[in-house]
DNA sequence: TATTGTTATACTCTATAACTATA
DNA sequence: TATAGTTATAGAGTATAACAATA
């Protein structure tokens, strides 16, 4: 006799930051499958998001909005320059303002339809007036300082 | 000058699922951190307190109940077993029941204390009336069905 | 001095495929 | 047929360190 049904004692259920990371993590694939069809990986559409309303903004600050390091954001615009979705001028001898190639705004826009979808669709059954709330609460999570 | 407050405008800020990755990376980071000091990484951490609350687990089971696959589940039996961990008895012919040694059950304690104290920190300032429901929000959210 | 950008490297988590053995 | 366990492999994200060039 199979029991695959046995329950197991989670001592972890109590804690909010154990179901804050299976929520994360299921979000996240969604996500990252919705992407892949475009040819794109979650940090690189939002990278693109960024750079289309920030035009001329340099890699550094959009790895500081988006909480990625400077050392990770390299390869990735690189990637995304190869593939003639975003373009760069000097701002100054260091820094370069990227912005969106016409390609690149196209991608942009499938893009930006997928996450919207995407996020409708995991989020659809919080009232729309609980989600501020929800956003907020998760920033501040986000935001707790280290000790 | 350096303009280095200049804000960005941000698409993803109206997005929960944005701010719930930020706020499980920052809170993954810490447990990290926490946990390193004792040798621990998170996914070990919580199979040694699914274990010690279910003696005589198998890892299949520990790997759904967390949301490991079998594939990655057995490395870790085999590093936690190793250290002196964990022992396993055979509960058929291709199952092995897991329980805590002795020195298992010491880090145990250690780790379910570290976890207990990261969790209250960062949810700490939700009110205890509204924990629950933030859980069970992200629990739903987690098991919202993929497209 | 601080910041930008880059390269190299490593770790963790996750994912799939393929295989053996057992229920 | 389905499940348990293993092995191999790959991808993605993240982390630090070190360096050159510029502000």
């Amino acid at each position: 006799m199979t029991r695959r049904s046995t329950t197991l004692i989670n001592p972890l259920a109590g804690h909010v930051g154990f179901h804050l990371r299976r929520a994360s993590a299921a979000v996240m694939a969604d996500l990252a499958g919705q992407l892949a069809e475009i040819a794109l990986r979650p940090a690189e559409a939002s990278a693109l998001m960024l750079i289309a309303a920030n035009p001329g903004v340099t890699q550094s600050k959009v790895g500081r909005a988006l909480g990625i390091q400077r050392a990770n954001m390299a390869p990735m615009v690189a990637r995304l320059a190869e593939r003639g979705l975003i373009a760069g001028a000097p701002v100054d001898g260091r820094s370069t303002g990227l912005s969106l190639t016409a390609e690149g705004s196209a991608i942009a826009a499938q893009a930006r339809s997928r996450m919207e979808q995407h996020d409708a669709r995991f989020m659809g059954d919080i009232p729309p007036g609980e989600r501020d709330a929800l956003i907020a609460r998760l920033a501040a999570v986000a935001k707790t300082r280290t000790v």
